[in-house]
DNA sequence: AGCACGCCGACT
DNA sequence: GTCGGCGTGCTC
């Protein structure tokens, strides 16, 4: 540690030490024998407890100084950077998050306190064994093929096919070295100069211009709006590669992990060598190499889902928020933050780049690149042959569908002829399961979950029940837990499973796939399954949003949306532009490749704006009546809103700390802000807690933030139950 | 978060 | 009389 650093920490210095205990402040410490920086990863006593924790700053002292103990030890790991520390403590600002909540984030690497560990790794030696036998040749083989390279002990024995005596007993010879090595290694570099895809004009010209945002070595956003297929992924891999050539870092996040294998492939494909993942299907052991060579060089791109922005990035110079209108980006448990907000944030507290792209951006981003805030390009043409596919409404008033049918005669119609033409149909559904709602023909009884306020959703496939807001799931019964009645619970409604039995029923010839996330155990076996489709594997594919997401199928010519109403019932605030963006990205997977697509909308509303938009393909249309209708209504991104979720085991009492709120609105009042509720939360009960919501609405202005702060401290909780702010909520109906 | 302290109900 | 419920408060 060098001791020139002007801030650098003498041994026995009171050093304030935030840990991840949920403490409303920073303790004091001493520094610990050789000092220590600002920043450094510590561990400290806290009671009769060991913890992790980071310098942030001088101690404050202004206690009994005989209390201070001294830290443990300075783990090895790279201090945190200042700007890090102030991208944590903003981020805490804005979500209304305590700091240790926020610093939990940002050290959620397994193992981060254990000392660096060492691995044996096998390479050739110098010697020649005394015996050449079969399986020796075949371990000598296996090191000289890769020419220097090494393994471990598992590697070798498996690459050879030998057994790890064999490998030991080259060692003992001298014909295999063994040596220790650091556990952890950087990843393979990543050449930015192997030749890109060749790009059409207007790609060439986007990413010219990304190029020179990064250049520019400044904070800036940019909007990269293109429809499905235009390449937005060949044009934002080219920004990473001029970060890559100026040897900063580039931050690709991903709205869902089943999308991250492919992507790799394609950054493999252009920079030679695959990146570092970082999300929850990570083993643990690589999650802490990624975390430790991101903080210290080693790699030099990470592909992942929100959380890897907080990883310890040393010289962040891109992010990409690719899908940025998917609201998984929103993270509704634990802390509340948006991670495309998130994304901004860190980028211009460190002078990076951000990437927003999409091809149905959000309002917010689409209102934040006609302020001006957003740099905004567009690619409209699609690459290569594949253009918008023709799109047409099937007004289901006129179909006349039996009960229990959701295929309309029209649609039937469409899709054999595809079929017939070896062609591929997708059927869209956004409904998991056989039926939403089970219910009893003899009471009316519905069966409900137990534990929070939803319907069980019937999963045919699995014989069972399931909650898909808990997950709790039982037995199909066969008696009505009501009124028991024998043998009368019907199913009511479409989800994917029972779209499958009737297209079964309708096609019989069709080879027939259903792509759910439930159906997979894995991402993998996900990934698999559908190349196989991809490749020609079914006739008629069955979806829910899953299809939505990026993926390829180039012998798609029909899409049936079978519900395009789904989504706009309700008064969600989101409704009209979720249920936009879906049915855009729906009917864009029809005709990517050569042949045109064509996408039908069933629908009871014909009329409705959003229907209407989507068939005229009048996206700015679109938007422009949807930014008037926000901002009439005074609501995001023309508004502020702040959402609060009171929980607690008892009913009574989350009501009534909800009307106390209410009441003492005094602080939200001060800036202008008004308080709705209590009202049940949209889900009234999860796991056995009622919940009951407020909603806050500012003016554009306003200090939300802080007034909302004040407002709920007036407030003491009664134990069990619980207060959780959301700011910039997602949904609220 | 943990963990100790402390003040009221049902047991040997 | 004591064991143990969990409400309250502290951790440098």
């Amino acid at each position: 540690m060098p001791p020139s650093n002007p801030d650098f920490f003498d041994e026995g210095a009171l050093v304030a030490v935030l840990t991840a205990q949920p403490l409303d402040r920073p303790l004091d410490y001493l520094a610990p024998e050789g000092g220590c920086l600002p920043g450094a990863f510590v561990e400290v006593p806290l009671g009769p407890r060991k913890v992790l924790g980071v310098v942030w700053g001088p101690g404050k002292g202004g206690f009994d100084l005989k209390k201070a103990r001294s830290i443990i030890r300075v783990l090895d790991v790279a201090p945190m950077r200042d700007e890090m520390q102030e991208f944590l403590r903003r981020a805490a600002d804005y979500t209304l998050t305590p700091m240790p909540a926020m610093l939990r984030l940002a050290t959620r690497a397994p193992g981060l306190s254990n000392p660096p560990s060492m691995q044996k790794i096998y390479r050739l030696g110098e010697g020649e064994p005394s015996r050449i036998t079969d399986a020796r040749t075949r371990v000598l083989e296996v090191l000289r093929g890769y020419g220097g390279l090494g393994f471990t002990l598992k590697e070798l024995s498996d690459l050879a096919g030998v057994t790890s005596s064999v490998v030991k007993g080259l060692v003992t010879q001298g014909a295999v070295r063994e040596e220790d090595t650091p556990r952890d290694m950087p990843f393979a570099r990543l050449d930015p100069s192997l030749p890109a895809k060749s790009l059409t004009e207007d790609q060439q010209e986007a990413a010219g211009a990304l190029r020179e945002g990064l250049r520019s070595g400044t904070y800036g956003t940019t909007l990269l709006r293109g429809v499905t297929g235009s390449g937005k992924t060949e044009v934002y891999l080219e920004a990473v590669a001029e970060a890559l050539r100026q040897g900063r870092q580039a931050l690709v996040l991903l709205p869902e992990i089943a999308l991250t294998a492919e992507f790799l492939n394609r950054v493999e494909v252009r920079f030679g060598a695959r990146p570092a993942e970082w999300h929850s299907g990570v083993t643990m052991t690589e999650r802490r190499r990624t975390w430790k060579m991101v903080g210290q060089g080693g790699a030099q791109m990470v592909v992942g889902a929100r959380s890897a922005l907080f990883l310890p990035f040393q010289n962040l110079g891109l992010i990409i928020v690719d899908e940025e209108h998917d609201t998984s980006y929103k993270q509704e448990d634990g802390v509340l933050y948006n991670a495309r907000d998130m994304a901004v944030l860190r980028a211009a507290i460190c002078g990076a780049r951000v990437v927003l792209a999409s091809a149905t951006p959000s309002l917010e981003s689409w209102a934040n690149a006609e302020a001006g805030k957003y740099d905004r390009l567009d690619l409209d043409a699609r690459y290569g042959a594949a253009v918008m596919p023709d799109l047409a409404a099937i007004d289901m008033r006129a179909q006349k569908l039996p009960s229990n049918r959701w295929i309309s005669p029209s649609l039937q119609v469409a899709a054999n002829d595809r079929i017939a033409r070896g062609e591929q149909v997708l059927l869209f559904l956004n409904r998991r399961g056989y039926a939403p709602t089970t219910i009893c023909r003899a009471c009316g009884h519905q069966i409900g979950c137990e534990h929070c306020d939803a319907r069980m959703v019937e999963h045919r496939f699995q014989k069972r029940l399931i909650c898909h807001q808990c997950g709790e799931s039982a037995p199909l019964p066969t008696t009505c837990p009501s009124c028991g009645a024998e043998d009368r619970l019907a199913a009511v409604g479409p989800g994917v499973e029972r779209l499958a039995e009737e297209a079964t029923a309708l096609f019989p010839e069709a080879r027939i796939a259903v792509l759910s996330s439930d159906l997979f155990g894995s991402a993998r076996a996900l990934k698999e399954q559908i190349e196989e489709i991809a490749q020609g594997g079914a006739d008629i594919i069955i979806g829910t949003q899953l299809v939505a997401k990026g993926h390829n199928f180039p012998l798609l010519t029909l899409v049936g949306v079978i519900d395009a109403d789904l989504g706009l019932q309700g008064s969600d605030l989101r409704a009209a532009e979720r249920t936009f963006q879906l049915m855009r990205q729906v009917a864009g997977r029809a005709g990517r490749a050569e042949r045109r697509g064509t996408a039908l909308l069933q629908t009871f509303q014909p009329e409705h704006p959003v229907i209407r938009a989507i068939l005229a393909g009048d996206e700015n249309g679109f938007w422009r009546a949807e930014a008037d209708a926000r901002r009439q209504a005074g609501v995001p991104p023309y508004g502020r809103m702040a959402g609060i979720i009171l929980s607690s085991p008892d009913m009574q009492v989350v009501f009534d700390i909800g009307e106390d709120l209410a009441r003492r609105d005094g602080p939200l009042r001060a800036v202008g802000a008004q308080v709705f509720g209590p009202a049940p939360a949209p889900v009234a009960r999860i796991r056995g807690r009622h919940r009951v919501r407020l909603l806050v609405k500012a003016p554009k202005g306003a200090a939300l933030q802080a007034a909302v702060a004040a407002w709920v401290a007036q407030v003491r909780l009664p134990p069990q139950a619980r207060l959780s702010v959301d700011i910039d909520p997602q949904s609220f109906y």
